[in-house]
DNA sequence: CGGGGTTATTCTCATCCTGAGTTATTCTTA
DNA sequence: TAAGAATAACTCAGGATGAGAATAACCCCG
C-alpha cells in the first residue's frame, strides 16, 4: 500500500468526470411594504432571456459563503458596511443530473437577509437586474430550478423569524416596535395583533433593548412618536416568537 | 449573439478547474440506550486508518439523495422495507477549499436517522464499520472536517425532534410512550418528567396513534404493561416539544 | 406466595403564555 | 379645533407547562 505522498503525487483529478459547483443566492428585502427577491436577467444561454437567481461559479481557491458574498456584492453594488449587515446563511444544495444543460452542476445555495436596498445595478454578466416581490412570482417562470430554491428559501426565512432575532436584519440600525411588526407581517402574509406583539418582542430577553430616544415625529396618518429600539444580543428567542398554525402544513 | 444550441455545441466543459463533490452521511441511530453515529475506517489515502463518516463521490447520472442513500445502503447492508423506514434529509454542503488534499472537493453531506441497526456489515471500500456513541466522539479524531459535520448533524437531529414526529424514526413501528421518552432523553442528553411527556404526546395532534394493544410483559424490572402506539400523520408538531433553553445556547 | 421496588398512567395545582379586546394618551390632518 | 390613527399599557379567559403526587399493574426476591 502507497502512503499518503506517493498518492497525492500519482493522483489526477482529470480521471473524474467533469463536474462544476455554483452559488445561486436567494436574497431578501422588504421594499415599500412588500418582500422582495432579487433576480437578474440571463443575457447568455443557457435559459439566455429568463429571470434567474444571482449566482456564479465557485472559484478555485475561494470559500463557498465568499462566493456567495461576491456574487451578492457584484449584482447590488453593495460593499463595506451596508454589505457587513446583510445575513447570509447557506440554504441547501441542489443537484439533479439534469438540471443545467451544459453539464452535471452542483449548486450550493444561499439565503441573505438584508434591510430596504436601492435599486440594484446590473453586474457585467447580468443583462438587467431587479427586485420582484414574492406575491408576483407565480407569473414570471424562472430559469434552472430556481423556482423550487426560491421556495425553499422563503420557507426557511418565515421560519426563522420564529425562533431567532433575523427580523431586526430587514430594518435599520434604529427601529420601531411598528417596524419590526410590518417585517413579521410581510414576511408570513398576514396581520398581528399589535398589543400583544408589542408585549411579545419586550418580553423576549435579548430581542430588542431600547435606546431612550424616540421619532421624530408621529405616524404618517397621526399616532404619537414612537420609541427606537436597537438589536439585542440574543441568538435565539425564548420563548419563540410562533406564527399562527395554519392546518394544511401541519399534516 | 450564439442560440442555446449552438453555445451547448461549443461548450467545454473541461476548460474549468477539476472539481469533484462527494455525499457523506451522518448516520444516527439508538443502541444500548446510546446515541450512536455510524463510522468507517479509511482503508486508502487520505486520512488512511482515520474513522471518517460513510460516503463517496456521486455518480456522473446519480441524484444526490440516492447517492446519500446508496452510501448508507452500501455500509449498512440494510435493503428493502428496512432500508425504506429509514429518515433521510439533506443537512448541509462543505467546501473549504483545503478540506481534502486531492482537489477541491465539496462535500453534501445528508442525515439520517433509524431505528436500531445491527452490527454494520463492512463495505468494499472499508477497513472497517462501527456505530460509535456520540459522547465517545471527543475522543475519536476524524478525517477531514467530519467532526464538524457529525456536530451539525447532532444539532440538526436534537431541533427536529422538537417540532417533527422524527423521534418515531429512531424507534419500530410499534412502540410505547416510554420507547419514545428514552428518544428524546437520549438525543437531548436529560432525563424528562415522565408525567409530563405522556400527556404532552397524546395531546399533540397526529403525533401517536393507539393501536389498542400493550406490550405481552411490564418492564424488565417491574410495572404495569403499556399500551403501544404508531406514528400519527403529523408532519410538524403543534404545538412544538420544546427542550429547556438553555442560557449558554441564547446567547 | 407475599412484599418491596418499579413503571405506566392519570390528577392536581400553581404559574406562565397567548389571543382578544379595551383604554389612555399623543400626534397628524382636515 | 375636532376627528382619526397609532403607541403603549392593561384586563381577562383559556391553554400549555413544570413539579409533585396518587393509583394501579407487574417483576423479582426471599
Amino acid at each position: 500500500m502507497v502512503n499518503e505522498q506517493e498518492f497525492l503525487a500519482g493522483y489526477d483529478p482529470r480521471a473524474y468526470p467533469a463536474v462544476a459547483v455554483t452559488v445561486d443566492v436567494v436574497a431578501l428585502t422588504i421594499r415599500d411594504g412588500e418582500l422582495q427577491v432579487l433576480l437578474i436577467q440571463r443575457a447568455a444561454p443557457p435559459f439566455a432571456g429568463f429571470w434567474a437567481l444571482p449566482g456564479g461559479f465557485v472559484r478555485p481557491e475561494e470559500d463557498i459563503a465568499v462566493a456567495a458574498r461576491r456574487e451578492f456584492a457584484e449584482e447590488t453594488g453593495l460593499g463595506g458596511e451596508p454589505l457587513r449587515r446583510v445575513h447570509f446563511e447557506q440554504l441547501a444544495s441542489y443537484g439533479t443530473p439534469d438540471r443545467d444543460p451544459r453539464m452535471r452542476i452542483f449548486s450550493i445555495a444561499y439565503l441573505a437577509f438584508a434591510p430596504d436596498l436601492p435599486e440594484p445595478s446590473a453586474g457585467s454578466d447580468a443583462g438587467d437586474a431587479e427586485w420582484l416581490a414574492v406575491t408576483a412570482l407565480p407569473t414570471r417562470e424562472l430559469a434552472f430550478d430556481h423556482r423550487k430554491i426560491v421556495d425553499d428559501g422563503l420557507e426557511r426565512a418565515r421560519s426563522k423569524l420564529e425562533y431567532t432575532p433575523l427580523a431586526t436584519r430587514f430594518v435599520g440600525e434604529e427601529f420601531t416596535i411598528a417596524d419590526l411588526r410590518e417585517v413579521y407581517e410581510t414576511v408570513w402574509g398576514h396581520p398581528l395583533h399589535a398589543g400583544n406583539f408589542h408585549r411579545k418582542v419586550l418580553s423576549v430577553p435579548g430581542l430588542v433593548e431600547g435606546t431612550g430616544a424616540t421619532t421624530e415625529h408621529g405616524g404618517p396618518r397621526g399616532g404619537p412618536r414612537a420609541r427606537l429600539y436597537r438589536a439585542g444580543d440574543a441568538n435565539l428567542l425564548h420563548p419563540a416568537l410562533l406564527r399562527p398554525a395554519r392546518e394544511e402544513t401541519v399534516r
